[in-house]
DNA sequence: TTCTTTATATACTCTATAGTATGATATAAG
DNA sequence: CTTATATCATACTATAGAGTATATAAAGAA
């Protein structure tokens, strides 16, 4: 296998591949054919081969995403501790707005106009927040605590790639990690049923710093 | 002006708002000339009257967004109480996944790829940030606190219309939001520098319930 | 070697869209 | 009524991308 070997002969997943890449940086409207062809040193002929449209491609695509790009972190996390605290607490150091989730933001974007994509991910999110959801659960949370406490903690992760405005430092990214944690682990305030008759915890308050 | 009248004449901001409503609907590749034309009842030859070409209705359509569609919650919510505590409520409680945030999301998917756009949903963000961040800094709470709690607070927002799993009916919406409220607003947690020390509040809660 | 299958290239057609050029029509001002 | 201007239609060109048909080359089986 030198360098100057001969361009070995494409599989399906090299497509799958490169399209995936190609969807990830300018979005399922260029991944086209020819274009990602290009990309791979070859013309549109070595596509009809390997899939029979474009449908195909898109379709298997998807799959590609959800069985090879989704699954790491469950695993990942679960090595790491079996505490469930401390499994929530590498979840929301370690997913980061770039990396694997690259692929997730451009799934999502995508999802939002084709059916397709959209069943795709939400299968993944409720697989994610059921996870997490169980996390509390084992933690000792009810139903609907660990409820609303996962779908805090996962939204905060789609909205760290997703909202544009300056983020934090990546220290300051890591201590709110920490922060959030102490928060959503803590046990609920009681007498939630009231919708909003305290006038402001404000000025007791204000002595707090770093 | 009677029904039967004679379609009016077209402005341009009869283009920009059927244009934002495509997309709304269909998202920034279905935004062509001529399927808005059709949509609007006439010919491209319209469109160029307009418009000089479709670079221009795209960068117009972003400064009409944002100019006409991204300021009302400020007043709403400003007008409902001069209690930050109860506006930041109001703001939970009023955003909801569809209405006015239905262009949010279209716009959202489309800055992913577009330089523009996203400049154009960066001074969005950080602007409603800022918001959210001085209300808290209003009730008392130091810099970096304000921060992460307005962060924490506009990224669930954010994960409401873009997390695609099964979402919790509209009394459980409603419930969620206040007790974010409830939790945003208590005090901070203290010794958050310590990392992840304690092993899980769990068993001790385990029986609150609704 | 010869045959077969796999993998790619080349040369087409067809459609959707951007953009242009120019003609038609309506509305208001004179 | 006439004219000018604003608004839109029609008929073109050009390009990108999907899809098809067929030729070609490489690799393995006979």
């Amino acid at each position: 296998m030198t360098v100057l070997e001969k361009r070995r002969r494409l599989t399906r997943e090299d497509w799958l591949a490169k399209a995936l890449d190609v969807l990830a940086e300018e979005g399922i409207g260029a991944v086209c054919i020819e274009p990602v062809a290009k990309a791979l040193g070859v013309t549109k002929g070595s596509f009809y081969w390997h899939f029979e449209d474009r449908d195909e491609l898109v379709e298997r695509l998807l799959e590609y995403w959800e069985t090879e790009h989704t699954d790491r972190l469950g695993d990942l996390v679960a090595a790491d501790s079996s505490d469930p605290s401390e499994q929530l607490l590498t979840l929301l150091e370690l997913v980061t707005p770039s990396d694997e989730n690259r692929y997730d933001a451009s799934v999502r974007a995508w999802a939002r106009y084709d059916p397709r994509a959209a069943a795709h991910l939400t299968r993944v999110d409720q697989k994610r927040l059921d996870y997490v959801r169980d996390l509390f659960l084992m933690m000792g949370f009810s139903k609907e605590q660990a409820d609303l406490r996962s779908r805090w903690s996962y939204y905060y992760m789609i909205g760290e790639y997703s909202v544009l405005a300056i983020p934090p430092s990546d220290d300051q990214r890591l201590d709110f990690a920490r922060r959030r944690h102490r928060m959503l682990t803590a046990p609920p305030v009681p007498g939630c049923s009231v919708p909003a008759a305290q006038p402001a915890a404000g000025a007791a308050i204000a002595k707090e710093n770093a």
